[in-house]
RNA sequence: GGCGAGAUGGCUCAACUGGCUAGAGCAUCCGGUUCAUACCCGGAAGGUUGAGGGUUCAAGUCCCCCUCUCGCUACCA
């Protein structure tokens, strides 16, 4: 019986259309999906969309629909990139289906009844600068361990997580299943960084928001995103917490891949497993936080018109060589990058040349000297032992390397032998033999064993790119072969190619290239600009915080503020600490916006300053008050000054 | 600040527990070839392996220190 294979990519926020580093996630997942499906495992591949949260609730009453329209929009246009990038998914989850939000309550239901989750009841513990909330073995001196001030009263009631239950069993599991997390670099900021200082427990439900599943025992609550989200992996396949899951469930779970981005390692390594603990279900075996592919120009943003979308670049490129470029230029453990430049440099040089070039070549000979019947006429010589050894021994080569996870070394392999497939055809000369009518035979053989490696390396090819893989042994009147059969030559049976071989990939000019990136530039720029006069995507989604009175509003005093000293903090990264003159005194604040202002520049600016904050010791230096910044989605600063120049010490009211 | 990773030819990266003239691809230059998408094949040049010190018969590989980069985390009044 084939052993199964249960493969998850992570599922996408349905908060707007994602670029090409967002794909290259769910490409490397279907390439994974279709090479163990040829080794023979019974796979399962599972990706789909998070639809859930407060933005999402926002972002549909500013579109004027209803979340679920707004959803099942964005949904469609993630999924549509899916299939343009001819990835093969057995399910695509939504978090809104109802399947998944019934078992999510019932989840929520049994966590609760067991005393996993409780009611945040307690007063006086929540840190709001931290947005934390802390139990009362955690505090310090009855203090916020984490930046020591007052811990106030809790604003929202909510549901809690006690992680810290099964801390103990996940630190011992990891231990003892070393392949667990990878890469192993995030295995030890896991440990060090949550485990082993001690985990907190996680918030779980939310009251400020509606769309969400809601707690069914306590309307006012809806689930928080992790509990949410992760279950996708488990309610997909039919798992149900009464104990009626599907066979499908019984057979796959517990999953052999979570494929995931290193920015959610955290929550797919700790507290995905402990939520599985108290179900009681056994853990994933395997979580790849893989890297970036990032814009080699920078960060992408629309208003540089720099964003790069992989359904652009399949329209421009061709489909198969964005696979090929994502796999191949995605490194195992840094990030990888990605530009119009080096697309253009993989596109001719890999594919068009080395690829591209071998099947047409090789094709164009059997049709001009056999009109294309491709046949062994059994004249062997020495010269092509090693052919056949390299084609016979690259699916072990890029069996080993896709073990480990390494696409980008498996594509290589593959390369490696139609390298060698070109370097057959200068060995022995083809078209020399054509001249010699007692050669035929041995030009036969030859033509046959260059075939014969090609079907090779096409079927191997398949996993990566499916359809180029197909048209190369179409034309070579073939189909792909069985990965079983893949360390043997000379399976290939006499047989008519066709009579004009396509062009696989096409050489690109780079000054066309870089057209087509000028025109796409372009494009975004204009939407970048409708998108500051409306509200689009890009637009800045104030999260509303309670509404205060104007006697809370009047606590507060603000003040114009000269700075006339600034140095940096020692031992902080983002520490400045400024002099400001505030009318005839003269204080200190401590600021983090150290990566956005020099000190020497801080120096003559007038600033908005709140001056009747509660001292506080930063990095070990006293800070009297608060420089006021604008900061945007990606965390840049800009320090607030007065329109016109007033003198320092003018109160702001 | 805490923990961790890294710094190798123009570019992207290799080199298991220290061991033969530090490898490969791309780019460059030279040569060969013509079946093919001006392609393919061969060859050459290019590195005092971030700086310095140490251990050893032998170090990119181990130890110390310095510089820089990066990740996670804390801090960002």
């Amino acid at each position: 019986m084939k052993d199964k294979y249960y493969i998850t990519t992570a599922i996408a926020y349905t908060s707007g259309k994602p670029h090409i580093g967002n794909s290259y996630e769910i490409v490397l997942a279907d390439c994974i999906a279709r090479f163990k499906r040829k080794q023979g495992y019974e796979v399962f591949f599972q990706t789909g969309t998070d639809e859930h949260g407060q933005k999402i609730e926002l972002k549909a009453e500013e579109a004027g629909v209803t979340p679920k329209q707004f959803v099942d929009e964005v949904a469609g246009e993630i999924k549509s990139i899916c299939d343009c990038l001819n990835v093969s998914y057995d399910k695509f989850i939504r978090t809104t289906d109802a399947d998944h939000e019934k078992q999510v309550q019932k989840m929520f239901k049994k966590f609760y009844d067991q005393g996993d989750i409780y009611k945040g009841s307690y007063e006086g513990m929540y840190c709001t600068p931290c947005e934390s909330f802390w139990t009362q073995a955690q505090l310090v001196d009855g203090k916020c361990p984490d930046c020591g001030r007052e811990v106030k009263p809790a604003k929202e009631e909510a549901y809690f997580f006690k992680m810290s239950k099964y801390a103990d069993k996940l630190i011992d599991y990891i231990n003892t299943h070393p392949d667990f997390i990878q890469p192993v670099s995030r295995k030890n900021e896991m440990m060090n960084n949550f485990l082993l200082p001690g985990l907190q427990d996680l918030c779980v439900s939310r009251t400020s928001f509606k769309w969400g599943i809601p707690v069914d025992f306590d309307d006012k609550h809806v689930v928080y995103v992790w509990l949410d989200a992760l279950s996708n992996y488990i309610t997909g396949i039919g798992y149900d917490v009464d104990g009626n899951s599907s066979d499908l469930y019984k057979k796959m779970w517990p999953a052999d891949l979570h494929l995931i981005g290193k920015d959610i390692v955290r929550f797919h390594t700790i507290y995905w497993p402990i939520f599985l603990m108290a179900l009681g279900e056994p853990l994933p075996k395997q979580v790849f936080g893989h890297p970036w592919l990032l814009s080699g120009d920078g960060k992408m943003s629309k208003s540089k018109g720099n964003v790069i979308y992989a359904d652009d670049l399949a329209a421009f490129f061709g489909v198969d060589a964005v696979r090929y470029f994502m796999i191949h230029e995605m490194p195992y453990e840094n990030d990888g990058s990605i530009s119009w430049d080096l697309m253009t440099e993989r596109v001719n040089s890999d594919l068009a040349n080395v690829l591209g070039n071998l099947v047409n070549r090789t094709i164009s000979m059997s049709n001009k000297y056999f009109d294309g019947i491709v046949e062994d006429k059994g004249v062997a010589e020495a010269v092509d032992e090693d052919l056949k050894n390299v084609a016979k021994g690259t699916y072990a080569k890029v069996c080993s390397k896709m073990d480990e996870l390494k696409a980008a070394d498996s594509i290589t392999e593959i390369f490696t032998l139609f390298k060698r497939c070109n370097k057959y055809i200068d060995e022995t000369e083809p078209w020399v033999l054509a001249k010699d009518d007692a050669k035929k035979d041995r030009l036969a053989t030859v033509l046959y064993n260059l075939t014969e490696s090609i079907v090779i390396g096409a079927s191997l090819l398949w996993p990566f790119l499916p359809a180029t893989a197909e048209k190369i042994v179409e034309s070579l009147g073939t189909s792909i072969r069985d990965y079983s059969d893949l360390d043997k030559f000379g399976l290939y049976t006499k047989t008519k190619v066709t009579d004009k071989p396509e062009i696989l990939f096409a050489r690109m000019d780079i000054n066309d290239v870089y057209a087509e990136a000028a025109r796409i530039a372009e494009i975004q720029k204009a939407q970048a600009g409708v998108t500051e006069a409306e509200d689009d995507e890009n637009a800045i989604e104030l999260k509303l915080k309670d509404e205060i009175t104007y006697d809370d509003f009047a606590k507060m005093q603000f003040a114009v503020g000269e700075i006339v000293k600034c140095e940096e903090v020692p031992k902080s990264k983002k520490l400045l600490c400024s002099q400001v003159k505030i009318g005839n005194t003269t204080r200190q604040i401590v600021s983090g916006i150290k990566q956005y202002y020099k000190a020497e520049e801080m120096v003559g600016k007038k600033v908005m300053v709140l001056v009747n904050l509660k001292p506080a010791t930063l990095a070990g230096v006293v800070s009297e008050g608060m420089l006021l910044c604008a900061e945007d989605q990606d965390g840049n600063l800009a320090l607030m000054s007065p329109e016109k120049n007033m003198p320092s010490g003018a109160e702001i009211c």
